[in-house]
DNA sequence: GATTTATATACCTTGATCTGCATATACAGT
DNA sequence: ACTGTATATGCAGATCAAGGTATATAAATC
């Protein structure tokens, strides 16, 4: 979950959304330097975010999406807070009792 | 978003979920030392987490979740990723009940 | 085998964060 | 006003993350 905390990581993402792309790809379409960007994808990696293919001299990145599914399991606890008026006024009333 | 990467603050976030409690509650809950709780509860202030509202020396916290739904939204568009054909149609089907 | 291309790592510095301890603020009851 | 309770903040030190530069590894090409 702190790999999900620093934008650029989450930019990342969502560049993989498109698909499996290469660090060097990743790396120009968010401007960033040839080690930063490969030290954020070693972060993602290691919270298990992304999956990695090699490709001749190019590592191939895509998304591994298991974490962000562990991530909606816990938020789901949380969906009735904001899910819906009824929901809302539910939660108003069930206080009020 | 660096709110929620503390354990700590996640399961003060869970235990939020019971309803509103005192600064104290909490604290005593997690173990926490006072000054300890009482900065990770700014954290999730600052973060538009939690709200307080005041009652008498005490402090009340609930959860605000407005920054969680945000995450929600932006978690949909990776759902396709792990959410097979029956996992969509269930979600949706909880979603609009 | 030398060179080029693609990516990763080491090292350093800087800025942020967490904790513990001490202190300050705010309110309540006497 | 004084004491106790509840919470917040300030400061010190330790730890940790992020960016930059330089260097290392690995594969491809010649």
């Amino acid at each position: 979950m702190a790999a999900l905390s620093d934008p650029m990581r989450r930019r990342m993402l969502d560049e993989l959304r498109a698909g499996e792309q290469s660090a060097g790809t990743l790396e120009r379409a968010l401007g960033l330097s040839q080690p930063s960007a490969s030290k954020h994808l070693r972060a993602l990696r290691q919270a298990g975010l992304v999956r990695v293919r090699k490709d001749a001299q190019r590592r191939l990145y895509a998304i591994d999406p298991a974490p962000l599914a562990a991530l909606d399991v816990w938020l789901a606890d949380y969906r009735h807070f904001w899910a819906g008026a009824l929901d809302a006024l539910a939660h108003h009333l069930e206080r009020e009792v």
